[in-house]
RNA sequence: GCGCGAUUAGCUCAGUGGUAGAGCGUUUCAUUGACAUUGAAAAGGUCGCAGGUUCAAUCCCUGCAUCGCGCACCA
């Protein structure tokens, strides 16, 4: 029976073939290599694929991910190089909690009410169910990748190596625990790193409030109760004579005695050239009270956890602050700048001034600065070498205009606040006694307190912001250890083997988050770059351009589409007209398109083997003037597209092979030897029939070799029913 | 505020210092011989605007406009 006498089904045709490329063990670079002969042969090839959030399922920009990754990989293990992709899932923290907080919501629960070890168990079981779920997507991408080898963020061995990392860190000086000002949300009740937050620009009152004798403008008037002093431009003459005295504010519920200092950070220009200080409550604030130390109070909390005013305890005395107490930030604004007005202490109201908020990247709450104590990494020692990195070249972006970005951000970074108030994560190392407050940082739990030695010790709540151990995932993945000697290794070490790997693909969207992470602390770590490329893809939206989101209704199920076109159309149709770093338009009419391709490489298949009786593989034939021709266009048609993936210029080569096969090897090619193979117009027959049997047939299974990194299923699939071939695979044969 | 992109065919995008390209879409024609998930052909572009460099600019430089995005502690 041929495989022909029916239309390509990728259906049937994918899942047959996934299975087999997974019993072989092809994808194993071990078993791989063994079987692919070639110069590169000891050569390796390394991607770790970007474990995707176990708190969902696939969406297209995964798909893009695996397409683009796959199709590397492919590539270089026909190339002959052992090729190692290694696949994981992320544990993914903060997402992960949240989505599992929704899905408590929905049943009735509240994420406080219960207990911790219950929560983790919970949330541990709905993110194995997930897992489980996005490997069989995966693999019905496509995916090569190396299941034996596949990790999770919480895989023992990844915790406790992270703790190491911290530990490290810790002593080598670039972890401390400080009091600071910490991004907060209201609503997750945890504090944030500054990528957590996004700015908004919103419209808001400007009050002009009477300050003792002087006027100061605000946006946030119900803070007034936690100022502690007055700051003005040094050089602004109007506020000379104010300068280190002390003024009596009326803030309503109290008389306060504030001290007017001069710091350069005002500017005399904006609203009245005096500022309330609030260090409790203000990032600048904050960091100007730290330059004034000396001279000033520190900060008063007037506003607690959840953004509700909390000063009575400021207050003891006054009546007037029971009725803020409990409030709203907002209710207590509308309410001060009544009170305020009815002592006739606002001068005027600016109605819409416009400024910048900060706000909570995943629920869009206003984000209320709090004092904290939080472990922070000091970012600057890790950021030098990171740079330069790049800088020399060690490391290269794809697109390289990504450089300057990355360069913007680690030129200005800022220490890393790694503490997170949510359960789900890694547990960090640090123990603090109860009797002393001493904390101390070891990996296990220390017998006593080192300073007063109570044995009275409980470990930090807290988890790591889930960066600080994905920042870290190349090497622990590969089995990185950091007590051994690296020459101790066991040769066969997955981490001397493959590290620093080859490639990091990933979207433009995490290069702060992720790949920028990933870099200082391979380098700190290992001593080497974690990986010599960096492939940005862009943004998967809809055929308008539009994000796609489910409130929309645009999104398009990748797992919907490969049941429906097939795996390779949707990996073509993710690739062509997709260039690094940029956002690509996609829409079903495309899919379409290349399920088309599909059938057209089926039909070509077909044709070329319906026409091979009486061929003889081993005899080479007399070519004519015009097969030479054509055998040197594909020749160098070759050529062309091996310098387009050496390149990373996927686009291009899918669309190179693409217009190739279709419109000259079956529009013309094809159609021109048809006469040929009929013997007509030829003399002697045979061998005009001979040497195009001979031409169609290599040019078909080269270039079946040319598409397979990009549509694997169906060229391996033709590619075991050619003559010959009977238990070959392509996914080994050498390009 | 600082920075980064983009601007090329109806749409989505490539591209190059020397008569403009692809896919999709459109129009016309063809066709039971691998394939209608097809073939042949056609229409369609002052390559955002203004200067400059050059023998020559869509491409390099400068400025401007429009759109998009990132970063950011001016109350």
């Amino acid at each position: 029976m041929n495989i022909f006498d029916k239309p390509y089904s990728p259906k049937e045709v994918e899942e047959k073939i996934y299975k087999k490329w997974e019993d072989s063990r092809y994808f194993n670079p071990d078993s791989a290599s063994r079987r692919i002969t070639g110069k590169d042969k000891k050569k390796s090839f390394s991607i770790i694929m970007p474990p995707p959030n176990a708190n969902g399922s696939l969406h297209l920009g995964h798909a893009l991910m695996i397409a683009l990754e796959d199709i590397m990989i492919r590539y270089k293990r026909m190339r002959g190089f052992k090729t190692l992709w290694l696949p994981g899932a992320d544990h993914a923290g903060f997402e992960t909690q949240i989505v599992y907080e929704k899905k408590l919501e929905k049943e009735g629960r509240n994420r406080f009410q219960i207990p911790r070890e219950q929560l983790w168990r919970e949330i541990w079981d709905f993110t194995q169910a997930n897992k489980k779920n996005m490997e069989s997507q995966i693999r019905r991408l496509g995916a090569s990748c190396d299941w034996s080898r596949k990790k999770f963020t919480l895989d023992e061995d990844i915790i406790s190596k992270t703790q190491d990392a911290f530990v490290e860190f810790y002593e080598k000086g670039l972890i401390y625990r400080g009091k600071r000002l910490v991004h907060w949300c209201a609503k997750h009740q945890t504090g944030f790193s500054d990528l957590e937050i996004v700015h908004e620009e919103k419209l808001d009152p400007l009050y002009y409030i009477k300050y003792g004798p002087l006027t100061i403008a605000t946006v946030r008037p119900e803070t007034i109760f936690g100022d502690t002093a007055v700051a003005v431009n040094p050089k602004d003459s109007r506020y000379k004579e104010f300068i280190g005295k002390e003024i009596e504010v009326d803030v309503v519920i109290a008389k306060l005695k504030l001290k007017v200092i001069a710091d350069k950070f005002v500017d005399s220009d904006f609203g009245t050239g005096a500022v309330k200080i609030t260090p409790a409550h203000d990032l600048n604030d904050f960091e100007i009270w730290q330059r004034h130390k000396n001279e000033i109070k520190g900060p008063v909390e007037v506003i607690n956890k959840y953004a509700k005013m909390d000063l009575v305890k400021h207050f003891p005395q006054s009546e007037e602050a029971k009725k803020y107490e409990g409030l709203k930030v907002l209710e207590a604004r509308k309410l001060i700048v009544e009170d305020l007005e009815k002592r006739g202490l606002i001068e005027k109201i600016d109605a819409a001034y416009k400024h910048n908020i900060a706000l909570c990247y995943k629920c869009k709450t206003i984000i209320e600065p709090r004092l904290m104590e939080q472990w922070f990494v000091k970012m600057e020692p890790l950021a030098k070498p990171a740079i330069e990195a790049v800088k020399k070249g060690k490391i290269k972006f794809i697109p390289d205009r990504f450089k300057k970005v990355y360069f913007h951000w680690m030129k200005n970074i800022r220490d890393w606040n790694i503490s997170r108030q949510i359960v789900w994560g890694i547990q960090i190392p640090a123990w603090q006694c109860q009797d002393c407050d001493e904390w101390m940082i070891f990996k296990n739990k220390p017998q006593k307190c080192r300073k007063c030695g109570s044995i009275n010790l409980e470990q930090d709540t807290d988890v790591f912001d889930t960066w600080f151990s994905s920042g870290q995932w190349p090497f622990l993945a590969l089995g990185f250890e950091k007590t051994k000697k690296l020459k101790n290794l066991n040769t066969k070490s997955d981490y001397k083997t493959f590290y620093p790997t080859s490639v990091m693909e990933t979207g433009w969207d995490i290069l702060f988050f992720w790949v920028a992470r990933m870099i200082m602390f391979g380098l700190y770590r290992t001593k080497k770059i974690p990986f010599e490329n960096v492939y940005l893809h862009g943004l998967v939206r809809d055929e308008f351009k539009q994000k796609m989101s489910k409130s929309k209704g645009n999104v398009i199920d990748p797992l919907g589409v490969v049941n429906e076109y097939g795996a390779d159309a949707l990996r073509m149709s993710l690739i062509i007209g997709n260039t690094p770093g940029n956002d690509l338009a996609f829409s079903e009419d495309k899919i379409r398109g290349y399920r088309n391709f599909a059938n057209k490489i089926w039909q070509a298949s077909r044709f070329v083997l319906m026409n091979l009786e009486s061929f003889n593989a081993n005899k080479k034939p007399e070519f004519s003037a015009i097969d030479k021709k054509y055998l040197k266009e594909f020749e160098e048609l070759k050529k062309k597209i091996a310098k387009q993936m050496e390149s990373f210029k996927f686009y291009l080569a899918a669309e190179e092979i693409y217009h190739y096969f279709w419109h000259t090897f079956c529009d013309k090619i094809i159609e021109e030897m048809k006469a040929r193979l009929n013997g007509e117009n030829d003399n002697p027959p045979a061998s005009g029939r001979q040497a195009a049997q001979f031409l169609l047939f290599e040019i078909l299974k080269e270039s079946l070799k040319l598409l397979h990194p990009f549509m694997p299923f169906i060229t391996e699939e033709i590619w075991q029913n050619l003559p010959g071939n009977k238990n070959k695979m392509l996914i080994i044969e050498k390009w």
